[in-house]
RNA sequence: GCCCCCAUCGUCUAGUGGCCUAGGAUACCGGCUUUUCAUGCCGGCGACAGGGGUUCGAGUCCCCUUGGGGGUGCCA
């Protein structure tokens, strides 16, 4: 599946280096990568990083990389990987190449590759375009904190003369710890942004930044740069925090001889209140008494979201068509996708218009699609509902038609999968529906519970016809008979339709739950 | 501090010099539907950050100011 590119040849890695920033010729595969950090689930921004690659690629009938930056010991978290590979499955983002796929340009972690990156260091090393430094952590600390402190700014001197290679060796066996800097041209280097344009930074702005950390690992800019050059990576599309990064990988790029991929940077976005979204939202959240939002992907998964709802708005989140339609699978996304409308100004994070497109989503998707997403959170939040069969659970999203999320209608039937002696009134709900205007609605519900026990036929619409029946005869209105009943079978005011609430909780358990309702008056 | 990017309703956005008395979505407000919660339907409120240019004409082009964001890590 994966053609050499013509880019291999001189002509082509030139082409490249003249900055015209070709489009890949008809002929070469598009190749796009994901490569997140396995520092815990998948980001929200994260997320729409890889659907908009993966759309790029779809479109072109091209590849999607999925590779682990896991070069930093230190933040590395267990279980990671695979939490991010689930969810991404969860998303229905598929990735041709990487972990579990496999492929001809593994290995797709990282630190597997240390090997392959130390050619390319002594590479550099050699022809001079790096160099070993040796100052300590604590040394270039310092020198930080002066400069700040006397003109705000820091860059690193270039040393003069230069140590050498034979220098640093020594010093590494001396058992320091030492590390590679790039050693930057001295020209002004430009970038083409396919979503930006062209950014230019002088020379003069630029300083020798590190490539190989002291405990031998790759920085991410070198590792980064390696692998998109050995992957065959055409398109880089990433978060605009990676703007000032693309001259250094250009450099790099030079140094190394690769060819320089087609680079679009993404806006970023953000919470509401302009704050970058964090995880640790979450924390402040918890601590401050309050629901915790959700950031990561596996948050949305579990307060009960549709993928479908959440890839719909995230893609038009710096992306749009350009006409009012605003409902979009990940085919139509595929077809009406394309890099040159991804724009350039960051977003706010907008909870209720995600929900909004969720709502929507719930009442379009197929059934049988729902029914999957259904029993999905269901198993996430391991939830009594889990031991119901699908047909169980079908009629339960029929009955709650026009449910926003999966949450709200475990709120509104969560109530079926507790044992009757377990249900827990709502205080409130009791006082304003059965306690209040001289227990009225306690009256009513002991007048309802005699007419439904001689009930034979117990179904939705017989139920519906002795309520109505009912409700003639005393003239009232339907709430003051639907609500008693209500309460009394789920202990709150939110059910599905009376008959239905009924009709699915079986004439034993709901005589049961009258009973122990009316109990709560002696 | 220095460097870079960005700028239309609260929010996501359409708009590429005349089609704009600025369109859509969402939120919000009001009404209708309704046995609860939702859904659904109808209506309303609501924006070109400010200032200079260029032009017959500017939301659209240029400059400045302001505001927001990013970078300035042996994080990615």
């Amino acid at each position: 599946m994966n053609t050499l590119s013509p880019r291999n040849s001189i002509l082509g890695v030139d082409a490249y280096f003249q900055g015209n920033h070709p489009m890949p010729a008809a002929s070469e595969t598009v190749r796009v990568r994901f490569a997140p950090s396995p520092t815990g689930y998948l980001h929200i921004g994260g997320a729409r990083t890889i659907l908009f690659n993966w759309l790029v690629a779809r479109k072109a009938g091209g590849c999607m990389v999925l590779r682990i930056e896991d070069t930093d010991q230190a933040r590395h978290v267990e279980d990671s990987v695979q939490k991010i590979l689930d969810d991404l499955r969860w998303l229905g983002l598929t990735w041709d190449e990487g972990p579990e796929a496999g492929g001809d340009y593994g290995p797709y972690f990282q630190s597997q590759r240390l090997d392959i990156y130390n050619q390319y260091m002594q590479q550099l090393l050699e022809s001079g375009r790096a160099y070993y430094a040796l100052e300590t952590p604590q040394e270039l600390n310092d020198m930080r904190e002066k400069a700040k402190k006397e003109h705000g700014g820091f860059r690193y001197p270039r040393p003069n003369p230069l140590p050498t290679i034979e220098q640093g060796q020594q010093a590494k066996q001396e058992g320091q710890r030492v590390v590679v800097r790039c050693k930057m041209p001295d020209e002004d280097i430009t970038v083409h942004d396919s979503i930006l344009g062209d950014v230019t930074l002088t020379a003069d702005q630029f300083e020798d930044f590190i490539i190989q950390k002291g405990d031998g690992y790759p920085t991410y800019h070198f590792a980064c740069v390696v692998d998109d050059a050995l992957m065959k990576i055409t398109h880089v599309l990433r978060g605009q925090e990676h703007l000032m990064n693309s001259h250094k990988h250009v450099a790099l790029q030079r140094a190394l001889g690769f060819p320089t991929p087609i680079y679009g940077h993404m806006p970023v976005i953000f919470n509401m209140d302009g704050s970058k979204m964090s995880k640790r939202d979450k924390e402040k959240a918890i601590k401050a008494g309050l629901a915790p939002p959700e950031i990561e992907v596996h948050d949305f998964r579990t307060a009960g979201f549709l993928p479908e709802a959440i890839l719909n708005f995230i893609a038009l989140l710096g992306w749009s068509t350009g006409d009012d339609k605003e409902t979009y699978t990940l085919d139509e996304l595929t077809q009406a996708f394309s890099m040159e409308r991804i724009g350039k100004t960051n977003a706010k994070f907008d909870r209720a218009k995600l929900l909004s497109f969720n709502t929507d989503w719930a009442a379009r998707l197929p059934e049988a699609k729902l029914l999957e997403r259904l029993k999905d959170y269901a198993a996430i939040n391991d939830l009594p509902m889990q031991s119901a069969n699908d047909d169980m659970l079908t009629r339960l999203l029929q009955a709650c038609a026009g449910f926003r999320t999966f949450a709200d209608l475990q709120k509104k039937i969560g109530f079926l999968f507790v044992q009757d002696q377990a249900i827990e009134y709502d205080p409130k709900a009791v006082k304003k529906v059965l306690a209040k205007n001289d227990n009225a609605g306690f009256s009513i519900l002991a007048q309802t519970q005699t007419k439904l026990e001689s009930l034979e036929h117990f179904t939705k619409a017989s139920i519906e016809a002795l309520v109505k029946d009912l409700c003639d005869s005393l003239d009232t209105k339907m709430g003051n008979i639907a609500q008693p009943i209500r309460v009394a079978v789920s202990g709150s005011t939110v059910s599905p339709s009376i008959g239905e609430t009924l009709e699915l909780l079986g004439k034993e358990r709901t005589l049961n739950r009258i009973n122990k309702c009316l109990a709560i008056l002696a």
